[in-house]
DNA sequence: GAATGTGAAATCTTTCACAGCC
DNA sequence: GGCTGTGAAAGATTTCACATTC
């Protein structure tokens, strides 16, 4: 159970939580890791090494406990404490993002907004007011934000992405077209949908 | 080059489009596998051998010739192909993904969007008409749907997967925040925002 | 009886290192 | 001199299979 996790099985570990709460919701109680596989397309096998590196959570001859595991995977993956986030760029897909009700009780705060444009800034959109991207140094660092959204045109992307990065943000969500660089101890994740389908082929 | 291409290595493919596309857009003729793995924090050797299971295209003593190895991989992943997409789910996300501009042009057209809200039904977002989920398997076969983006509550997931896999789509895009259940031979993409952030701790 | 947790084996992926080419 | 393409080595991940526990 100690030190060396492999990183493919963290970045499993999100979507061990989000079929938990799936599961906890059909008021399921118990699940087996032959179940949870069928359900996540994996080995049996492999749910359980990837559960056992962080402890025993099962019971022998019956499973796991769904909501108990769930609490255990929320706590490994930090969601019981909040993080900050900063959106640049009110487009569509931001606009989207800023209203999207899915953050909430994740553990994720969207606590600030910029755009480049001037016809934009000041007005409201949800619960913030969109400011310029000119105030991102100084709103990052008061409001101790610690993830940023690109949500701008690729053009602008990294010079974006350098400043997030300058301000001591400590992950990137990437939603333009573009190939985020940064350094080793910031995190990069893309959302951008032309990607995801692309690698279908 | 012939039989076994390692799964991961196509997955890896579109970010290589993706920053050879940047690169002619800068008017960068040339690059070495070093330059590329820089850029996508790679090594230099994993650029080579990924590329070799395809080809040779690099020169030695020079390095890779960038619109001539963007065009090859276009057309490996098939972007030369146009791809039929259909929307469920009209919220805000997806209305941001029915106006976003990013799929033209990667030969993706969006060519369907259905809700269940009959308030909702009948719109027009973007050039299309918004239609009642009643009708997706006929306009599905009609309008040749290769790819459903299910971007409806979580609840209402694997119903419209469901739904879609039925009506024969060959990917599934997913937004919504569930696990979808699919046939071995249907592809799934994530591009829920939540379970990209959640794995950055 | 049923299902976990886990070393060991099998498989997959990355890195090394160097011959060959420009 | 610089850089690719590639077998072989190293490393990481998955699967097997079984002792162990409930």
């Amino acid at each position: 159970m100690p030190a060396k996790i492999p990183e493919v099985v963290i970045l499993r570990l999100p979507l061990y939580a989000r079929i938990l709460t799936q599961l906890e919701e059909e008021g399921t109680d118990v699940v087996s890791s032959q179940a949870l596989g069928d359900l996540l397309q994996a080995t049996p096998a492999q749910i359980r090494k990837d559960l056992s590196y962080f402890g025993r959570f099962g019971k022998q001859g019956r499973g796991y406990n769904v909501r108990g595991l769930q609490r255990e995977l929320r706590q490994i993956l930090g969601l019981d404490r909040t993080w900050n986030m900063a959106l640049v760029g009110v487009g569509q897909l931001g606009r989207a993002l800023l209203t999207y009700g899915g953050f909430e009780n994740q553990g994720f705060r969207m606590v600030a907004a910029f755009d480049a444009d001037p016809g934009k800034v000041g007005s409201e959109v949800g619960a913030l007011i969109i400011q310029h991207v000119a105030d991102l140094r100084p709103t990052v660092a008061e409001r101790s934000v610690q993830v940023g959204i690109v949500a701008v045109p690729a053009a602008y992307g990294q010079d974006v992405t350098d400043e997030l990065v300058a301000c001591g943000v400590k992950g990137i969500l990437n939603c333009a077209q573009f190939q985020p660089r940064v350094p080793d101890d910031v995190w990069v994740r893309d959302i951008d949908p032309v990607v995801a389908r692309q690698s279908m082929t």
